[in-house]
RNA sequence: AGGGAUAUCGCCAAGUCGGUAAGGCACCAGAUUUUGAUUCUGGCAUUCGUAGGUUCGAGUCCUGCUAUCCCUGCCA
């Protein structure tokens, strides 16, 4: 009943809209469009509207098509288009065809000529500059380039001289005519085709002119049938102009735009630019590099893609310009590897346990859950031996009353192995314990006690004779930055990446099952000694994940 | 002569016709527990940016005000 009531719950705007739409009739199925520019990579923020445009498709069971919005060869490139197509299908996305903006180069010219024959465009000969004095400002009107009168027949030859290459880059452009005076500044006759000599990744140099965004897209979406085109707030006063293209073009069935709020996350750093300058700087190895907040940097370190998904659904969907809390992000993590992810132990900072009545030469296989959340999947074999590592912090000669786990004379669970006590340690130099020698009770074998005596503590532990060593990188946060948007934090936020929040543990010690693990590889770890391969990692290398964020009651007993 | 949008708990976010504030994260308390985790149970907005108004009754309607975001690329 109860789940009943919550599965009821309250649809978004954007469905509203939609149910709405096909009840009038408006449409009668829905079709969306996921439209990146190839000029950089997909970041956590993009998943949200990838979940938006392609959950939506799904939801009304249309399809939603992956375009590529290449209408700057300036900025674009083939490499971006291979690794956005790659995250999405990560993200477990299908979408119904790849299409490019560029395949639409001869609807959107056969528009611009329509919209001239019109008398709806107009080419103008003002500079930019020019252009930028005549537009007016936010709020002074504009006034009409001396241009705009240029009669059809004039029109139609200068832009036919335009694309025939006869004139430089910059000394014409295509205007719509619309209103010089408008509140909205869009409005202002836009520029809606540009003259630019570049090579395009795809049309090569066949086209010397390029079309605006702002003609380009809603004749693409048109085009293809793309009933609802979901963009981001900052398109809203854009939708006026989408509309005008559509109606004067005169097509049948216009798209219909509707915007919703970007994400944004704390600490977390996603322009475009600034992660831009990290990889060619070098600061990070690359674009998906653990540390960034790309959906393969996400991937690299062991973000699932059902714990992003299950993210962007929690968020909802609104048109408040919010910041999302990071914890959320982790607590949807957490949720998905704790059911899922199989469990490996390992030290991270190891000191010795040495058992004085373990005999010397024997080793004994424990039997441990995978995942003790889930006993279907069953168990694995731990080599157990009289030498083993412990976490340093898992030990304490001068313990307070509450700490629960290995102190003199004090008895703790070994997971899945023996009660031990603690009877004396060896120091170093400096006065740093560096093992622990104890005894163990051979009754508890499998970590529990005929006698029945509880054990508050447990503590994870390798046999040092069987353990792999590793090098072993924690992260802090994605990125560590108290306010990304903040450009005079640039500098810090660099500062922030390089080692010193970074902690390399280089001789870390991993349960002797692990035998792919590579140096340097970055995990995550759910909880103290945990170790949980990313189930759905199909790479070669185990993607040891980790940097799901501690509850907070953990991070203060740790102090 | 500016325009557009948004304001509900620390962070997100429901709240269809006005009828007496869902849920998640975070946090706090307790129980269970082979890792102080997980799991479970309980707590957590007399109040909806603000000031008025209409009404038996307003987060929901009306008016004024305030705050924040977006718009002056031949970027998307």
């Amino acid at each position: 009943m109860e789940e009943n009531n919550k599965d009821v719950i309250s649809r978004n705007f954007i469905e509203e809209a939609i149910d709405k739409d096909l009840e009038t009739g408006a449409y009668e199925s829905v079709q969306t469009r996921f439209p990146p520019e190839p000029n950089g990579y997909l970041h956590v923020g993009h998943a949200k509207a990838i979940c938006i445009d392609f959950g939506i498709a799904e939801e009304y069971n249309g399809v939603c098509n992956l375009r590529f919005d290449d209408t700057n060869p300036t900025k674009e490139d083939t490499e971006y288009v291979e690794a956005i197509m790659r995250d999405i299908e990560w993200l477990g996305f299908k979408w119904g065809k790849v299409m490019y903006a560029s395949d639409y180069f001869e609807d959107i010219y056969e528009a611009a000529v329509k919209l001239i024959k019109k008398g709806k465009a107009y080419v103008c000969d003002l500079t930019a500059d020019e252009i930028r004095e005549y537009r007016g400002t936010l709020k002074e009107p504009g006034k009409n380039s001396p241009y705009r009168d240029r009669s059809v027949e004039e029109n139609l030859d200068l832009f036919a001289r335009m694309t025939n290459g006869e004139f430089p880059d910059g000394s014409k452009v295509l205007r719509a005519k619309i209103d010089m005076v408008s509140p909205n500044l869009n409005m202002r006759d836009p520029v809606i085709y540009r003259i630019l000599r570049a090579h395009h990744h795809r049309t090569g140099d066949k086209w010397v002119v390029y079309p605006m965004y702002d003609l380009a897209h809603p004749i693409s979406d048109t085009v293809e049938g793309v009933t609802h085109s979901l963009c981001s707030l900052e398109f809203e006063d854009h939708r006026p102009l989408y509309d005008w293209v559509l109606k004067e073009v005169g097509y049948e069935k216009p798209s219909r735009q509707i915007e919703f709020a970007r994400m944004n996350l704390n600490y977390t750093l996603t322009s475009k630019r600034k992660c831009l300058k990290l990889v060619q700087d070098g600061i990070v190895s690359g674009w998906d590099d653990p540390r960034m907040s790309t959906l393969c940097g996400m991937r690299r370190r062991g973000y699932t893609p059902a714990a992003i998904r299950d993210f962007c659904d929690r968020i909802g969907v609104s048109k408040a310009n919010s910041v999302i809390d990071f914890a959320l992000l982790e607590a949807c993590l957490r949720e998905d590897l704790n059911k899922k992810a199989p469990r490996a132990m390992a030290v991270l900072r190891p000191i010795k346990l040495i058992i004085d009545n373990y005999p010397e030469d024997k080793t004994e296989e424990i039997e441990v859950e995978v995942n003790p959340e889930d006993p279907s999947m069953g168990t694995r074999k731990v080599e157990f031996s009289k030498v083993l590592y412990i976490e340093a912090d898992d030990f304490m000669e001068d313990a307070p009353k509450k700490y629960f786990r290995l102190k003199p004379g004090g008895e703790v669970r070994l997971k899945s192995a023996y009660y031990v006590t603690a009877v004396s340690c060896e120091k170093n130099e400096d006065g740093e314990v560096v093992a622990v020698h104890c005894t163990y009770d051979p009754e508890t074998r499998g970590g529990q006690s005929p006698d029945g005596r509880k054990v508050k503590g447990t503590i994870h532990w390798v046999s040092a004779a069987h353990a792999i060593t590793a090098e072993v990188r924690l992260y802090d946060r994605l990125f560590n930055v108290e306010n990304p948007s903040d450009e005079s934090k640039v500098g810090s936020f660099i500062e922030n990446l390089n080692p010193g929040s970074i902690e390399i543990i280089e001789n870390a010690k991993i349960e002797g099952g692990m035998r792919n693990l590579k140096t340097g590889d970055s995990f995550q770890f759910m909880r103290q000694g945990y170790f949980c391969v990313d189930p759905d990692s199909t790479d070669e290398k185990p993607v040891f994940n980790r940097a799901v964020g501690l509850k907070d009651s953990w991070a203060k007993i740790k102090k």
